[in-house]
Order: C-alpha cells, then sequence, then structure tokens
RNA sequence: GGUCGUUUAGCUCAGUUGGGAGAGCAUCUGCCUUACAAGCAGAGGGUCGGCGGUUCGAGCCCGUCAACGACCACCA
C-alpha cells in the first residue's frame, strides 16, 4: 500500500495528475455503449487570462461531468475558445502601436497573422490554467470560433438567413464606437449615469422678427445636423408657428418647423430639434418628414468637413467642438444657458467610449421570428428548464421586446461577411463561396459580430453543418453553465439558432451563476485592481481548495463574495480528510478484503453504515439539482462529525476487529467518491493510495446499500448523550481524563460502553456506591449515574436549581407537544408521521420529567 | 418607468416540497487525548428587515412598506 504523506501538501498531491488523467485518455475515451451527456464549455475569449469568475463557471461543469461520469454516462466536455472580435483587435491594436505601426500601415493580411499569433499565445495560456484547474475536458475536440469549421457553419447561417430574408441590409441609426471605430448591438452599449448638461438655444425665426424658440439639447455639436424643429400639433403654445422657418445657431441655415406626435408637452421646451442622421427617434421623424439627413461628424468622432459644418469646428472631436458651440452660439446671441443634470449615456462595452447614434449602413438579422420561436418553444413541454427559475422570465422578457441585431462589424478580426458587390452594377451576392467571376466582384469588408458565431457554438463545435457522428451523438448537450450577464448576448442566441437549425434546442438544462465579488461586495476589475488570479490563489491553496470554495458558496444565481478567511477553512476540511484517510491507512492492512460480514458489525459500524446510506441518497439528490451549497453542508457535517469526531474516536475503541477496519475503509472510500467532482486531486491521491487502483475517476457512484440499513441503533445515541455529560463535567468541574469515572445506567449499555470508556474514560459498573452522583436523563427518559466521589461535589442547592431548569425546559416541551397533540386540526390535517413523531416525543419527555422530579423528590 | 434579487449570530453566508433556527470565521474556557494544535473538547451569541394575511403550524407561501443591489427601457 502507497503511504500518505505525513502532512497534506497541496502541490505535491496536485503536482502531474492532470497530466496523469489526459495520457490515459480518462476524459477523451468515449464509450459508445453508454448513454452520451456533454457540455460546451463557454468559451473564454483570447484576450487575457481566465479570472475567478471563470474558474468558478468552469469549477461547476467540471463538477458536473465528473458526477455523471461516476454515474455512468458517456460524457463529453468540449472545450474551446473565442475569437472576441473587437476585444481581440484592440489588443493586437495597442501592440501594434507599441511597436510604433498599425493596422493600416501593416495591411489586412499581417494584422490577420499578428492576431493568429496572439490567439496562439493566449490559447496556451488559457489551456495551461485549465490544466492547474484540473477541468476533465476532451481536448481532441477542442475548437476555437474562428476555425475553418466554425467559419462553415457561420456562412451557412448567414447565407441561409438571407435567403430566407431574415438577415438585411439596411440604413438605419445604429451604435458608433468612434474609438474601435465600429458599429455595435444595442446589448453591447451600456448605459451609466454620468454628468452633463441641458443646453438651452434660441432658434431665432427667418422672418427677422427678433422672436425665437428655445430649444434644449445636451449634445449642442449635433445642432450642426438639425433638418428641422418640432412640436407637438396639439400643443396651443406653438402651434401657430407650424409651416414657418427658423436659423439654426452657429451655421445660420434656414430650417422649417413641423409637427410630431413624437414631441412631448413636458419634457424640455416643447420645441425639439430634429437631427434625423444622429438620433435614432429624429430619425423616425425625419424619415416621416422628409427631413433631410446631414451627417456631421467622421467615423472617429471628430466634426466632417462638409457645408453643414462650420470652418472653424471641422475635425475637431466632438466634446471639442461641443464647447466650441456653445462659445461660437454666445457670439451669435443665441446661446440661452446651461443646466448641469446626471443623465444615462451610452457606453460601448468593450472601449468604455461614449456611443455615438451613426446614420450607417449595415447587416442586420430580422428578430421578431427567431425571439417568437423562443417563446413558442419555452411554451411547450420541450423547453429548457432554468436553474434557478426566474431567469427564464429574464429571457422571454428580453425576446418579447427584441429589436433587430446588428451584426456587422468594421473589424478585420472575424468572420468576414459572405457577401459580394458587383463592381458595376452594385448588385449584391450572397453565398457560401465567392462568385466565379470575382475579378468583378468586391467582397464586403466588415465581419460579424463575434456572438454570430458564438451563437452557433453547441453545434459548429460538433461539426455542423455536417451531420457527423459527433453531432448525432452529443447534441443537444446536457447542461449549459453560464453568467448572468450573458443570457442575452450567448444564451438567447444558442436557443434560437439551434431551434431554427437542427429543430432542437441546444441543452435540457441551463444553470445561472452571479459574479464573483471582493471582499467588500465590489466587482472585480481592472481599474479598482481588486480582481483575484485563481493560479495565485491555486499556488496558495490548491485547486482542490479552491474549486471546492467557489463551487460551495454561493446558492445557485446569487453573486459570491470572495473571502479568503473562507478558503482557508476549506484548506483546513481537505487537510481533516487527509488526516482521517491517514489513520485509516495506518490501521488497515494491504490484503484487507473489502466484504463485510453484516454479523460481525458492532454497534458503531451500524451506526455509521446507516448514517452513510441516508447521506449518499441525500446527496445524490441534491446532486442531481445543482444544489452543490447543501451537498457541502451534508458531507461536511457527516465527514467531519460523524465520520471523524464519532466514528473513527469509536473504533479505537474496536481497532483490533476485521470488520471494522472494513468499514472504516469502505466509509472512506464512498466519502472520497462524493468529494471527488469537488475536489479532484486530492481524492485521487487519496483513493489510489487507499485502493491500490489505477484512478478514482472511473469509479461509479455512491450508491445506497440495502444491506447496510440496520434498525434501532439507537445505543449509540445515547452513547453519545452519556459522553457528552461527561465531558461537560470534566470541564466544568476540573477533573482531569486521566481519572476514570464510573456510572451506572437503567438501560442495557452493554454494546456500546467500550465506546463510552474509549472516548471519556468512563466505566460501566453494575452499582456505584458513592453518595455524591450527578445523574442524566437520556432522552427516553432512563437513569444513567454518574459517580462523582473524586471531586467536591455539587452542593444540593445546585443540583436543586439544575433539576428545576431542566423541569422547566421539560414542561415547556411537554404542553408544546401537547397542545399540538390535542388540536384537533393539527391531529386531522398533519402528515400521519408527524402526528407519530409527536407522540413519540411526548412520551419521552415526560418519562424525562418524570425521572428528573423523582431526583428533586429525593433532595427535598 | 418596468422587471428581478437581497435583507437570518459580531462578519461572510447556507437553510427547496411550510413541521422545534445552521456553518465557517471571530469571541470565551479547558486540552499536545499517539490521524489532525491549520487540531480536540466545551460555552456564549439570532423576537430570521417592518407590518398584515393564509395555515393546525411560516425564515420558507401571499400582500404591503422600507433599505440596498442588478438588469431593461426612456432621456429633446
Amino acid at each position: 500500500m502507497k503511504e500518505l504523506a505525513k502532512k497534506y501538501d497541496h502541490k505535491l498531491v496536485e503536482d502531474g495528475k492532470n497530466q496523469f488523467w489526459i495520457e490515459n485518455g480518462y476524459f477523451s475515451n468515449h464509450d459508445l455503449s453508454k448513454e452520451p451527456f456533454c457540455i460546451v464549455i463557454p468559451p473564454p475569449n483570447v484576450t487575457g487570462k481566465l479570472h475567478l469568475g471563470h474558474a468558478w463557471n468552469t469549477t461547476i461543469q467540471d463538477i458536473v461531468i465528473r458526477y455523471k461520469k461516476m454515474q455512468g454516462f458517456d460524457t463529453l466536455w468540449l472545450p474551446g475558445m473565442d475569437h472576441a472580435g473587437i476585444a481581440t483587435q484592440a489588443k493586437v491594436d495597442a501592440k501594434l502601436k507599441n511597436e510604433g505601426t498599425n493596422r493600416h500601415i501593416i495591411g489586412r493580411d499581417a494584422f490577420m497573422k499578428e492576431a493568429w499569433d496572439w490567439a496562439t499565445q493566449y490559447k496556451g495560456f488559457i489551456r495551461e490554467q485549465w490544466g492547474k484547474l484540473g477541468l476533465a475536458l476532451d481536448y481532441n475536440k477542442e475548437r476555437f470560433t474562428l476555425d475553418e469549421g466554425l467559419n462553415h457553419a457561420v456562412t451557412k447561417v448567414f447565407v441561409d438567413l438571407y435567403n430566407e430574408g431574415l438577415i438585411y441590409q439596411g440604413e438605419r441609426i445604429i451604435n458608433w464606437d468612434p474609438e474601435a471605430k465600429t458599429a455595435l448591438s444595442n446589448i453591447e452599449v451600456e448605459h451609466k449615469d454620468i454628468k452633463g448638461y441641458e443646453h438651452y438655444f434660441k432658434y431665432y425665426f427667418a422672418d427677422g422678427s427678433g422672436d425665437y424658440l428655445e430649444v434644449m439639447t445636451t449634445r449642442p455639436e449635433t445642432i450642426l445636423g438639425d433638418g428641422a424643429v418640432a412640436i407637438n400639433p396639439k400643443d396651443e403654445r406653438y402651434k401657430k408657428y407650424v409651416g414657418k422657418e427658423v436659423i439654426v445657431p452657429v451655421s445660420h441655415i434656414k430650417i422649417p418647423i413641423i409637427e410630431d406626435e413624437y414631441v412631448s408637452f413636458d419634457k424640455g421646451t416643447g420645441c425639439v430639434k430634429i437631427t434625423p442622421a444622429h438620433d435614432p427617434n429624429d430619425f423616425n421623424v425625419g424619415v416621416r418628414h422628409n427631413v433631410p439627413f446631414r451627417i456631421i461628424m467622421n467615423e472617429d468622432g471628430t466634426m466632417a468637413s462638409n457645408e453643414w459644418v462650420p470652418q472653424q469646428l471641422q475635425g475637431l472631436d466632438r466634446f471639442v467642438a461641443r464647447q466650441k458651440m456653445i462659445e461660437l452660439a454666445k457670439d451669435d446671441n443665441s446661446f440661452e444657458k446651461k443646466i448641469e443634470i446626471i443623465h444615462s449615456v451610452g457606453h460601448s462595452q468593450r472601449s468604455g467610449a461614449i456611443v455615438e447614434p451613426f446614420l450607417s449602413k449595415q447587416w442586420f438579422v430580422k428578430m421578431e421570428p427567431l425571439a417568437k420561436m423562443v417563446i413558442d418553444y419555452q411554451n411547450s413541454d420541450n423547453k429548457v428548464d432554468f436553474y434557478p427559475l426566474r431567469f427564464e422570465k429574464t429571457l422571454l422578457q428580453w425576446m418579447e421586446n427584441i429589436e433587430d441585431w446588428c451584426i456587422s462589424r468594421q473589424l478585420w478580426w472575424g468572420h468576414r461577411i459572405p457577401a459580394w458587390y458587383h463592381n458595376d452594377t452594385k448588385e449584391i451576392y450572397v453565398g457560401l463561396s465567392a462568385p466565379e467571376d470575382i475579378e468583378n466582384w468586391h467582397q464586403d469588408e466588415d465581419v460579424l459580430d463575434t456572438w454570430f458565431s458564438s451563437g452557433l457554438w453547441p453545434f459548429s463545435t460538433l461539426g455542423w453543418p455536417e451531420i457527423t457522428d459527433d453531432l448525432k451523438r452529443y447534441y443537444p448537450g446536457g447542461l449549459l453553465v453560464t453568467g448572468f450577464d450573458i443570457i442575452f448576448f450567448w444564451v438567447a442566441r444558442m436557443i434560437f439558432t439551434g431551434e431554427k437549425f437542427l429543430h432542437e434546442i441546444p441543452f435540457k438544462d441551463v444553470l445561472i451563476h452571479g459574479l464573483v465579488r471582493d471582499a467588500q461586495g465590489r466587482k472585480m476589475s481592472k481599474s479598482l485592481g481588486n480582481g483575484i488570479d485563481p493560479m495565485d490563489e491555486i499556488e496558495k491553496y490548491g485547486a482542490d481548495s479552491l474549486r471546492y470554495y467557489l463551487a460551495t458558496s454561493a446558492s445557485p444565481g446569487q453573486d459570491l463574495r470572495y473571502i479568503e478567511e473562507k478558503i482557508e477553512a476549506t484548506w483546513n476540511f481537505i487537510n481533516k480528510l487527509w488526516n482521517a484517510s491517514r489513520y485509516v491507512m495506518m490501521n488497515i492492512d494491504d490484503d484487507l478484503d473489502d466484504n463485510i460480514d453484516i454479523n460481525k458489525l458492532n454497534e458503531a459500524d451500524k451506526w455509521i453504515l446507516n448514517k452513510l446510506n441516508k447521506i449518499i441518497s441525500e446527496v445524490s439528490i441534491n446532486m442531481e439539482k445543482y444544489e452543490f451549497t447543501i451537498v457541502d453542508s451534508i458531507l461536511y457535517n457527516f465527514i467531519w462529525d460523524d465520520y471523524c469526531s464519532w466514528y473513527i474516536e469509536m473504533s479505537k475503541a474496536t481497532s483490533s476487529n476485521i470488520e471494522t477496519k472494513k468499514v472504516l475503509k469502505y466509509v472512506l472510500v464512498n466519502i472520497l467518491k462524493m468529494l471527488n467532482p469537488f475536489m479532484p486531486f486530492v481524492t485521487e491521491e487519496i483513493f489510489q493510495a487507499l485502493t491500490n487502483k489505477e484512478t478514482i475517476v472511473n469509479e461509479a457512484y455512491p450508491v445506497v446499500n440495502n444491506d447496510y440499513n440496520f434498525d434501532n441503533i439507537n445505543s449509540i445515541d445515547y452513547a453519545q448523550e452519556i459522553i457528552i455529560k461527561i465531558r461537560e463535567l470534566r470541564q466544568e468541574l476540573e477533573i482531569k481524563r486521566a481519572i476514570e469515572i464510573k456510572y451506572t445506567s437503567e438501560i442495557d449499555l452493554s454494546l456500546v460502553s467500550l465506546y463510552i470508556s474509549k472516548l471519556v474514560n468512563a466505566t460501566l459498573t453494575n452499582k456505584l456506591d458513592s453518595e455524591t452522583l450527578d445523574t442524566l436523563i437520556l432522552s427516553n427518559g432512563s437513569k444513567v449515574d454518574i459517580d462523582l466521589s473524586m471531586v467536591k461535589v455539587k452542593s444540593k442547592e445546585e443540583l436543586i436549581n439544575e433539576y428545576n431548569d431542566e423541569l422547566n425546559r421539560l414542561t415547556k416541551e411537554i404542553k408544546r407537544a401537547e397542545s399540538m397533540l390535542n388540536n384537533v386540526n393539527f391531529i386531522s390535517k398533519a402528515p400521519a408521521s408527524k402526528v407519530e413523531e409527536e407522540k413519540n416525543k411526548l412520551v419521552d419527555y415526560q418519562a424525562q420529567y418524570n425521572s428528573i422530579k423523582k431526583l428533586l423528590d429525593d433532595l427535598n
């Protein structure tokens, strides 16, 4: 038998094990005779290293995969990474800038090579980190969202949706990121409350009367794009001006006053500048009233150089231009005032730049029919089950109010849009491959939103659109695990693409977790510098500690506050397991056979086997529901209290008994198996040493063994009551452990007295001569006398007080039980088992009461 | 404005079909009892945010209020 090191050293334990699992193909050899169970990993971005959120997310998946494997499924956990369009391109751009160049200088091909090199490097980092975490991934099937196969899937989806009219090209106001110089989808815009100003301008009437309309804007630079001023048709204040013209401040062009229901009375001044090319609402008004679309800004957020923009403003950054506009308006007496406000402003999720509403031609996915499909699906019996359930509502509400999805991005790093334009006729061709007379065509320069390819991940990774064996076998998957922050970005899109193209939603269950926060409850972020590198924590506490801590510290859907003391506590738990295992191994021989003869078991053996059966059943139920915090409390209490503190200690009384040794080992093996999905490294180490088997990962999950159900093991409960009482007495009366204590009992304790003797050095005798006794009333009311003649005993008053306290407590309990049992409604409505339970309690309480009453009467 | 979450011991959090309030850390006391002092044994500490309702019975279900937080929408 291998030996365990004297000290638990997580580094020694974890070193090499992941490599061992991979080399033996434990997670990549697939037994096709078994039922398949598949999880696809949420592909991390190739932009950086994994953070604690990734560690949490992947640990949960790993636990489920390992659990399912032990349950006899052919599990596939498919790894991969995401090319992360904007994010990666920004990183590579920054790198180029550092090297004194940029992507326009080096050109598209050279840039793509740089980006691929970047991606390859970061894929390596990520794989290394996955290895440290010990993830049961099948690396043979690893994919990347920009792989050729996945590109094939992306193109096919684009072409099919285009041919069906669900993808279209349109000129619209989109969210423009002036820093990344690309369009964004609505959900890539984060609204933040920031300080700004309401600026009030005077729009003088063109008739030279000197009168004016007051117009408010938060973005004065857009005044130059104004094509009209609108008022509400029912607004009596302004109705008379409709049809007249006003003069735009600074640019001094004339624009008409129009009426539109869109304008409200109570917001601003009731007069709204209409800037169709720079505001989505104005765009709609502009279309209705044929207001000219005047683009006054460049793609980088500087002011355009055209007839609408005065010379002094051309080329200025939009925010500089904003101030300049105010100054120029003051000069021509058209600036009224500004008022400071806090308002919500859209920021690019990736670059952080303030998003500019921008008129531009982009590709869109028509969402309504797709969203309806998802809603219908969730109303069917086949629906995806969300854990926790409330996130289904989040998804559906979004689907019900969905807007079309802008999918084109003005980037290079991504899936090229499969659209070509004819050089002469301007005709559009959309297809799986380029037109044959390619010299007459040029391809759309843009790439697709990263989430377009991520949205196909559950089947593109399995080879779709080819109908591969993997696709047939592993689609749809069993579970998706992800954070609530990407339900819209990712989960929703996988659901409708899966339903649309494979007519089946890509997973049965969706398990949603929250965010990892710092000890103060703040988001971990670069700007706060409060991020924690999971690799540092693994170095300090081991992957097992980190995994167990993450998996068991928050209930599903809740955020997790990272508290270092708690991961220390987890380390202590593993250390406890380690030492208990050492004890077991020190006491059993290599040739111990595993067949337990139930006729030779001691009371404690039966007791722990009973408990083990009970917790196996409870743990299994909660593993199925992903309730890992509950699994934790069951296992933790069983291992630390029942197994270590009670059973191992009691087993020392019968340590030479061969059946006890078998039970010690049997229970430990089952513990290791139940802990294995959570802490694969240390359980592997102990299991190998304990059993001489090759690995724990192919073991079957524990099941209830009906041979080990024993009735009436309550003598151990009585023994525990006596042990606790004697420990209290020793503490209170300062009786050293070396001094033996004698006691007598009304009930037969012959089967358990050896444990009491071992644990608290107390001996069962037939009769006590001593006059100085303390008496314990067991939970069944019977009496145990404890000899205290060796110490100064309690005074009569102290005893009377103690007994009275006890009687008071019991009186309350009896009253409570009686009132319940006298309640006709309780008897008739409560479950019979509950009524029975209360009756039994009452009998015990009364027995205890009578016994103590008698003691008290004897004293008096 | 809409939706959702959180509120339980000093701190961080569990508590899932409603049936006598739990853990870790912290605090106090006593122990190196040969697996474990990163440990063992004991102790103290909570009218489960407020109010109302349903129920034989509510931390748990319903209503309402409050505080904190998240997301969505709007923002001339």
